[in-house]
DNA sequence: TGTACATCAGTGAACGCGCGTTCACTGATGTAC
DNA sequence: TGTACATCAGTGAACGCGCGTTCACTGATGTAC
C-alpha cells in the first residue's frame, strides 16, 4: 500500500481523499463495489474510520468518487485500441469503421480483464450524467460512453452511417457490450473458458457492428 | 400475504419449502436479490427463521430457488409475444424472423417492467446449466435461453441464418438485450423517461436482429 | 383398532459479526498583526 | 520575527443494527405389528 500500512509522522495526511480514492480501487480490484469498505479503506491509508467523513459525506460518496476513477481508466485502455487503429490502412470510411471496433474491444478488454473496477464504474447511483462527467473521463479528457460516441459521429462524416441512424446506434452499442460484459463476468456465462470467451467477445463486438453499420462494411 | 402472516393453526406448515420461494418474490421485486432476506421470509410465512433450514441449506440456496422462479415467469412472458406473433402475415422465413424480435421484445419487457425479478433471476452462482435448468422454464417447458435458441435454430431452418453463422448468435441477442435491460433498470440510462426508453427498447431488439440477420432481411 | 416408536418439521433463545456512523475532543497548520 | 488565534484534519471510544446461522429441544405425523 503507497501511503498505506506503515504510520504516518505526520498528525496530519495530507492527501487522505485521493488515498482513499485509491484503496477503494485496491479493494474493489478482485470483487467489485461491495468490497469497498469505508473502515478498511480508513485502515489501509493508516487513519482513523472518521477521518473519512471529513472528505467523503458517506460510504456511497466514496464509492461514487472509485467509480469515477475506475471509468477513468477503462477510457485509457479504450484510447489505446483507438490508438492502435492502423491508420494507413483502408480510406478515412473503413478508418472510422475500425475505431468502433477498436472502442467496443477495448470495452470488453477492460472489463473481462478487470470485472471488479467494471463492477465499480457501473455501480451508480446518478444516471447519464455520470456517465460524461469530468471525473471519469480518461487522460485525453473523455470519458467511455465519449469515445462511443465520437467514433459514430466519425462514421456519419464519412458516410459509414446514415445521419437518421445516429440517434440511438451508441444506446444499441453500449447495450452489447455491457451486456457480454456482465454476463460473462458475473452471469452465466462466467465459466465460459477464457478462450472461448474472447472468440465470442469479437463476435459480439463485430454483430454489433454490423447491426449499426450492415449494408455497408 | 397468501399464508402468511396470520398464525398458522397447525404445528406443521405443509408447504414451507414453496411458501419461502414465495415470499423471496414478495420481497425481490421491488429491489431485486439483496432484498430477499431469510428472515422476513420466514416471518411472511409465520414461521421461526430456524424453519427455513429444514428446506434450504442456506440463504443463497433460497436466493437461487427465487431466481430459478423469476426465470420462469420471464419465459412466460416471452412465450406470450411469441405466441402473438402473427401466423398468416408473411411466408415461413419471416416469421422465424418475427419470433427472434418477439423472443427479444419479451425480454424486455418483462425485464423493465420487472426490474427487481430480473435482477434476481441473473443474480446467480452458477453456470449456463442453470439458464437451462428444469426449474427456470415458463409453463410451455423452456427457459429464456432456450426460447432464444429455438428462435435462432428456426431461422436457420428457414434460411433466414446461414448455418455457419449460427455458432455464438444466441449470445450476441443475449447480450445486446441483456445489457440493455441492465443499463435501464440498475445502471446509468436508469433515469430515461419511459417513453424515450421503451422507444430504443425496439431499437435495441431490431438492430440486434439485423446484425445477425442483416444481409437478408 | 390400538399402541409404540422412528421420523419429520417445527421452536426459542442465543451468538458473533463487522459494518457505517455519531459523539465530544485534540493536535497541527497557517495567517494577521 | 514572534505571537494569538481561527481553522483544519485528525483521534478514540461507542452505538445500534439486523443479519445468517447454530444449539439442544419438542410437538405432530405416519407406519409396523
Amino acid at each position: 500500500v503507497a501511503d498505506g500500512s506503515r504510520p504516518r509522522e505526520t498528525y496530519h495526511h495530507g492527501q487522505l481523499g485521493p488515498a482513499l480514492v485509491e484503496a477503494g480501487l485496491v479493494l474493489s480490484r478482485t470483487s467489485g463495489a461491495r468490497a469497498i469498505v469505508l473502515r478498511e479503506a480508513t485502515r489501509m491509508a493508516g487513519v482513523t474510520p472518521r477521518a473519512a467523513y471529513r472528505h467523503f459525506p458517506s460510504r456511497e460518496a466514496l464509492v461514487d468518487a472509485v467509480a469515477a476513477a475506475a471509468l477513468a481508466r477503462m477510457a485509457d485502455v479504450i484510447q489505446r485500441h483507438i490508438d492502435a487503429v492502423d491508420p494507413t490502412a483502408g480510406g478515412a470510411a473503413g478508418r472510422s469503421v475500425d475505431v468502433l471496433r477498436a472502442v467496443g474491444r477495448g470495452y470488453l478488454e477492460f472489463a473481462l480483464s478487470e470485472p471488479g473496477w467494471f463492477d465499480v464504474a457501473f455501480f451508480v447511483r446518478e444516471d447519464l450524467a455520470q456517465a460524461t462527467a469530468g471525473d471519469a473521463a480518461g487522460a485525453a479528457g473523455r470519458t467511455p460512453l465519449q469515445q462511443l460516441q465520437d467514433a459514430l459521429d466519425a462514421m456519419v462524416a464519412t458516410g459509414q452511417l446514415a445521419a437518421k441512424d445516429r440517434p440511438g446506434a451508441d444506446l444499441f452499442c453500449w447495450s452489447a457490450v455491457h451486456g457480454f460484459a456482465v454476463l460473462a463476468t458475473r452471469g452465466p456465462l462466467r465459466t465460459l473458458p477464457t478462450q472461448e470467451r474472447d472468440r465470442v467477445a469479437d463476435l459480439v463486438v463485430e454483430l454489433a457492428v454490423s447491426g449499426v453499420a450492415g449494408q455497408s462494411s
